[in-house]
DNA sequence: TCTGGGGTCCTAGGACCC
DNA sequence: TCTGGGGTCCTAGGACCC
């Protein structure tokens, strides 16, 4: 059995737990320190009531909830609590995981006789985390990652649900598609048509119909997704989390649409430099660069695999310029010479940084950068940057 | 003012090699 | 004369999640 737990409106809690004169009302937290050109991060209980949700445009949340509070987005915070609440979980199961920053799951096979219960084992976690912490969180249990998840969901806000084979199908009836994990908008679309709109029709449908119309991978997950018999633990195609990244990105959303080359290529410099620091603090290097472009009603996509992976942000921009250069001259989809309304670079065929730089001049540049890294370690980020993004200035 | 920013995985088709 | 079959790598694009 598996024990789930999702933090109820996570960011917006912890902003209340910090700021007392929060709590009771609508809270936004913003993904940055402007209401504008942004979306919600998370939205507190109160601003949910007025239809706020995240990643609803921040300008659509004031005009439902003008009086609401603005919180900027402070990840660090919320990435410290989060380790604190796995600290917290780390007694009671060495079978704990963390899937991102407000979700952990718990394997509890065995571990009745010391705590009881399924159910009493979850009130106790539920009490201890919001003794601790002051923050009301949400606990699905089942005998898969998936159904733990969809029960969770269920049950939110605060709740506590034991799902259990034997309450599986009366618990799944007439409850939308749509909340299985993994089941979005277009598969959604896609199975509404075929007539399957409920869990307990998708569970009802033979497997030949799921693979005939989905194909061989995606219809034996539908068919498995509600069922208790395959070890569907994690979520599809999960990775171990102690591998690494598989990829690293940043991009940014102009506060205009602009067409002046130099502000683009400083900004491609400074979303280079933030994808090259946080690769070498991964200790990876990528061979794959791939540069993403935003106009107003179409995006562009190009990326190219070079033989020699890097983690030096003056090559990465390069080959992402190349990339710039090139975007209306080939591809199958041409990039037109507009405004640009938002760009992002990405590395990825990422590998561990092992091979020692060959020539004098490489290992000059690597020394470079890990005095660099020192420094910004030391001194904080951005204490020293590339001169070519001054002209917009080390904001990020 | 007019949907951000960080990711993951899968698939199809082309190029290329044996 | 005129193209099998398998495998791998690469790229573009779609879908999904928090």
């Amino acid at each position: 059995m598996l024990l789930h737990i999702d933090m109820d409106a996570f960011f917006a809690s912890v902003e209340q737990q910090v700021d007392p004169s929060l709590k009771g009302r609508p809270v936004i937290v913003g993904s940055r320190d402007k209401k504008y050109r942004t979306v919600v991060a998370a939205a507190s209980y109160e601003a949910k009531a007025y239809g706020i949700d995240s990643g609803m445009p921040s300008w659509q949340a004031f005009k439902l909830c003008p009086h609401a509070a603005f919180v900027a987005c402070d990840s660090a915070r919320y990435t410290y609590v989060s380790r604190e609440i796995l600290g917290l979980l780390e007694a009671y199961s060495p079978d704990v995981r963390q899937t991102t920053i407000d979700e952990f799951d718990l394997g509890v096979d065995g571990l009745e006789p010391h705590f009881g219960s399924f159910l009493t084992l979850g009130q106790a976690i539920k009490d201890r985390i919001r003794e601790a912490f002051g923050l009301a969180c949400t606990i699905g249990i089942a005998p898969t990652w998936l159904l733990a998840k969809l029960a969770c969901k269920l049950n939110k806000p605060d709740g506590l649900f034991l799902l259990t084979e034997a309450n599986l199908d009366k618990v799944i009836q007439r409850v939308p598609i749509s909340k299985v994990c993994g089941i979005g908008p277009a598969l959604t679309r896609y199975l509404e048509a075929l007539g399957i709109s409920t869990c307990d029709q998708l569970k009802n449908t033979p497997q030949n119909v799921l693979t005939d119309n989905f194909g061989r991978a995606a219809g034996h997950w539908l068919f498995q997704s509600l069922r208790t018999d395959e070890n569907l633990t994690f979520q599809k195609g999960e990775t171990d989390p102690n591998e690494g990244p598989r990829s690293v990105g940043h991009s940014y959303t102009l506060p205009s649409a602009i067409y002046d080359q130099k502000t683009i290529e400083s900004w491609l410099r400074m979303l280079c430099e933030m994808v090259a620091q946080r690769t070498r603090k991964y200790g990876l290097v990528g061979r794959t660069t791939g540069l993403w472009l935003s106009f107003k009603n179409e995006s562009f996509f190009r990326q190219k695999t070079h033989p020699i992976p890097t983690h030096d942000g003056w090559e990465i921009y390069s080959r992402a310029r190349t990339l710039y250069a090139h975007r209306g001259i080939y591809g199958p989809k041409k990039a037109p010479f507009r405004a640009i309304r938002a760009l992002g670079v990405h590395l990825t065929g990422l590998e561990k940084d092992q091979t020692p730089p060959l020539l004098p001049s490489q290992k000059k540049r690597e020394d470079l950068l890990g005095a660099i890294d020192r420094i910004n370690g030391r001194f904080g980020d951005w204490t020293l940057y590339p001169a070519t993004i001054q002209t917009i200035g080390p904001s990020q």
